[in-house]
RNA sequence: GGGCGUAUAGCUCAGCUGGGAGAGCAUCUGCCUUACAAGCAGGGGGUCAUAGGUUCGAGCCCUAUUACGCCCACCA
């Protein structure tokens, strides 16, 4: 039987089945006894809660597109796939659903509610590793984690208690971010600060001893009840006198002094502030100063408490309203101003968040980020662009301490225990059953679990096996390269950097690389609430993963954002199935028609001008394959190959090689097909990082019984295939050919119709186009053509001309059309060759030119000048030939 | 208030250490030429945001300016 591929490309006919031929023969496990160099990347895990997004078929893409090259060129690379149980979405989920089915978590209780989010876990949380298989992750299955398992919860207790018995981790009541709606604290990453419109309520204090008013103002009246002071600058002379004196808080009638701090700012507002220590950052550190108390004036679901009397129970903003107007009707309030307030919320709900005191856990950042400073300083992490490493730097370098514990259920508990007897608190690694100061048995555990972000902070190396030496953490640790978006640098980037230091003495990776965002088609954020989102499984489905994937990659460039757009889209598969009708022209070739392989000859010394050309051409590209994956130049690398492809190997090479293939020359077509063969593979192996499905398919139906493209090997750059004079030679016939096919095209020439053509040169030129005279003839449709040392025998008669590099063109015009077209075309080709010129000669003649540049880039200029002066006379010649008829 | 990014062909974007502006799509012309019309061949289209500067030479480096976008920050 005919052996082939498919009449058309069909890219759901075969990506399924290649992914799971790869995933059930091991292909993408690693080897941890490898005498390989290792090359690790662990993927960021997903939140078991998510479907995948373009966001992360780009990160996955760029990840996959690394680890398949790497593992190309001569590395054991290994690509650990994980999920994240992301603490607070996942339970917000859950909660959520739980509530649809009319059930409540505090009534089910901890253990209840736990087994609910396992088993939705179970039924979720795998949904997004059959993404990544669709967008074709050749990541290490076997390798899989979940923040939550057996071995990366043995990391977390480790890292916690080692951080807790060295003194980083303590226990502290201050003012934490609190999200009334998610009923947790939140970290200060966790925070995002969002200008919402408010206003600023004037509001005066009567004084106690009778004298007047102090007037502030407030964006939050309700937090009057707070009140412990009011403050002003000390050198504030409007209020110099009242310092130290009382006032009494409207409505709430109590009385509060006023003090002198220089945190008022005296140009702003009225200058006086009231200070609310339970309910503001900056209060809270005045009231520190002033040894003032803190009155918490709501509860954990931001509803007002006992203290605020009849106010008791409402909700925050309920309240505001209700008691702006008491105050307007009690008459303190002076006026309401119309301002833009920022307004901390939460990143999960945005929510605004509300400063509570609380007792939390925290981790010490201070010591911990200087190692992570100093990786990045010195240049031992390096980011990918550059400018990243600003944002790292500026989160570490005002780092505050690390808030780590949640008031959640789902997570990782924190391993603490308390002593109801003696009030100790206990931390260790296993359960504790016994207190060791006092003996009592009396214990209960710490109910808060830990932030989703402690567990990822080890990913890198929690995934690996750590804290156990194990034969991966020994062989794939550190690894090579962290993959992700600017978004989350805070989250986790400088998190897993500080860890890493602290844990393993070494940096968790070399390299970050940072991708941008991928937008919509009018550069919008894709949103849920926009509803503009594109799901990748969509695309997939229509124009294949290869086509996303090179759609998501070619034209990008580190660190910035990109757009998702349907015609780029189009246009990756349509090159897809360009490589796939070439690839088809190429099998054919090869098998004859009972699908036998037809014979090849591999020696050298046969090979034609066009074969070292097209062997020269994929090698450079090998070259700068090397360059571009060291710099992380995916687009550019994504750009080379597609070019390669479709304009020097379909447009070129294959057209040139039509004529010996079918022609009769035996042991050529032997040559012919060996060259088809090695050439074809090579450029599946250059592209296969990027489109992995059609390359494997065209690979194994070119070559029966070979094992999997993607565990092959690409060539390095090699020296013995550089053939510059075949180069040069083909670079001359394909500027003739473009030149006669021009002047065809220019003269409308059917394109049927055969013509006769002369060539005008010197000596070496003419052995380059005698050479190349098949390719001239078939690719021009020129069924005669003289190759001539001057012009006096095509002299007189009417031509229409180009000239190339020295090679004048002459094509008899009664084969073409008129005089006057030919005239027009010589005249423009004139102007262009005098602009040329007096570019060449104005460069050359500038005496700074010629006493600074470098030396090659003289002699270049002055060879193409004398080109161009050549080409410019037989132009002018040919002109007046024409015009004196 | 700080920091950063972007501005290049009608559209979306590349352009590596400074050495004659590129791609895809769109557009125009001609082609169903037995791998491919999801294609082939040919063409048109850009004072690289503005103003200065450095340099023999600037899309690229420096300084200002403008527009859009992003991040950080406790302004009552």
């Amino acid at each position: 039987m005919k052996k082939n591929l498919d009449k058309n490309y069909n890219p759901q006919s075969f990506e399924d089945r290649i992914y799971k031929k790869w995933e059930e023969s091991g292909a993408f496990i690693a080897n941890n006894k490898s005498d390989k160099k290792p090359y690790t990347i662990i993927m960021p895990p997903p939140n078991i809660t998510g479907q995948l997004h373009m966001g992360h078929a780009l990160d996955q893409t760029l990840q996959d597109v690394l680890i398949r090259y790497k593992r190309m060129t001569g590395y054991e690379a290994l690509w650990i796939p994980g999920t994240d149980h992301a603490s607070i979405a996942t339970e917000v989920k859950v909660i959520e659903k739980l509530r649809e089915e009319g059930i409540n978590k505090e009534d089910l209780g901890r253990e209840k509610f736990l087994e609910h989010v396992w088993a939705w876990k179970d039924k979720y949380g795998n949904e997004i590793t059959k993404q990544n298989r669709k967008l074709g992750d050749s990541c290490d299955w076997s390798r899989e984690c979940f923040t939550m398992d057996e071995q990366r919860s043995k990391s977390v207790v480790e890292f916690f208690v080692r951080l807790y018995e060295k003194g980083y981790i303590y226990k502290s009541n201050r003012l934490i971010n609190w999200c009334p709606v998610c009923k947790t604290t939140l970290s200060d990453a966790e925070v995002e600060h969002e200008d919402a419109h408010g206003h600023y309520w004037h509001v005066r204090y009567p004084m106690v001893d009778g004298d007047g008013f102090i007037e502030i103002a407030t964006s939050r009246p309700e937090t009057i009840f707070g009140d412990v002071a009011i403050a002003v600058h000390p050198d504030d002379e409007r209020y110099k006198d009242k310092i130290g004196k009382l006032v009494r808080v409207p409505i709430v009638d109590r009385e509060i002094p006023i003090i002198a701090d220089t945190y008022p700012d005296m140009t702003k507002g009225t200058g006086a502030v009231k200070i609310t220590p339970a309910s503001d950052f900056n209060d809270f550190e005045v009231g520190k100063r002033h040894d003032l108390d803190s009155i918490d004036i709501m509860d954990l679901e931001a509803k007002m408490t006992s203290i605020t009397g009849k106010y008791a129970g409402m909700d925050r903003y309920e309240c505001r309203e209700k008691f702006v107007k008491e105050l307007d009707e009690k008459g303190f309030l002076v006026k309401i101003e119309d301002v833009e307030i920022p307004a901390g919320t939460c990143y999960r709900c945005h929510n605004v968040i509300e400063p509570m005191l609380s007792d939390q856990w925290f981790v010490a950042m201070e010591k911990l980020a200087k190692p992570a400073i100093e990786a990045a300083k010195n240049g031992d992490l390096t980011h990918v662009p550059k400018r990243f490493e600003k944002i790292y730097l500026h989160w570490l370098e005002n780092i505050r301490d690390w808030n780590i514990s949640r008031q959640l259920w789902w997570g990782h508990r924190i391993p603490a225990y308390y002593c109801e007897h003696c009030e100790q608190i206990i931390v260790d690694r296993g359960e504790v059953r016994e207190c060791p100061y006092c003996g009592s048995v009396k214990l209960r555990q710490e109910e808060d679990v830990l932030d989703t972000w402690f567990s990822s902070a080890l990913w890198p190396f929690s995934t690996l096996g750590w804290p156990d030496k194990t034969d991966d953490y020994e062989f794939f640790y550190p690894t090579d390269v962290l993959v992700t978006g600017y978004d989350i640098i805070f989250f986790w980037v400088v998190r897993m950097v500080f860890s890493a230091l602290e844990m393993t003495d070494v940096l968790p990776f070399k390299d970050v690389y940072i991708h941008g965002l991928v937008r919509d088609e009018q550069g919008r954020k894709m949103s849920k609430s926009l509803g503009n989102g594109v799901n990748p499984l969509d695309v997939i489905a229509e124009y294949g993963a290869d086509a996303l994937r090179y759609m998501l990659i070619s034209g990008i460039t580190p660190g910035n954002d990109t757009r998702y757009m349907t015609e780029k889209v189009v246009a990756a598969r349509n090159f897809a199935n360009k490589l796939w009708n070439a690839s088809k022209f190429v099998i054919m070739s090869l098998y004859d028609d009972d699908g036998n392989l037809l014979p090849q000859r591999e020696n050298q010394e046969f090979w034609k001008e066009e074969d070292k050309w097209i062997i020269s051409r994929i090698n450079e590209a090998h070259k700068a394959f090397e360059e571009y994956f060291e710099k992380y130049e995916l687009g550019l690398a994504a750009q080379k190959v597609y070019d390669l492809i479709w304009n020097e190997y379909c447009d070129w090479y294959i057209e040139m090689i039509k004529s010996r293939l079918y022609g009769s020359d035996e042991e050529d077509k032997q040559t012919l097909r060996y060259i088809l063969h090695t050439t074809l593979e090579s450029l599946l192996k250059l592209l296969h990082p990027f489109m992995p499905f059609i390359t494997e398919e065209i690979y194994g139906i070119l070559n029966e019984d070979a094992g999997f493209i993607m565990l092959e090997q690409i060539d390095a750059y090699d020296e013995k295939y550089v053939f510059e004079e075949d180069v040069t030679m083909i670079s001359l016939i394909m500027d003739i050919v473009k030149a006669v096919r021009n002047i065809r095209a220019e003269a409308d020439t059917k394109p049927s119709k055969k013509i006769k053509a002369f060539i005008i040169g010197e000596d070496k030129e003419l052995e380059y186009v005698k050479k190349g005279e098949r390719f001239i003839k078939a690719l021009c449709g020129i069924d005669n053509l003289s190759l001539l040392r001057d012009d006096t025998e095509v002299k007189d008669g009417d031509f229409m001309s180009a000239v190339v590099k020295g090679v004048e063109i002459r094509i008899p015009l009664d084969e073409l059309v008129d005089i006057e077209v030919e005239l027009e075309r010589l005249k423009k080709e004139k102007t262009r060759l005098e602009g040329e010129v007096a570019r060449g000669e104005k460069l050359l003649s500038n005496q700074g030119f010629v006493a600074k540049a470098p030396k090659e880039k003289i002699a270049q200029e002055e060879e193409k000048l004398a080109d161009y002066r050549v080409s410019l006379e037989k132009v002018c010649q040919r002109l007046s030939d024409l015009e004196n008829k």
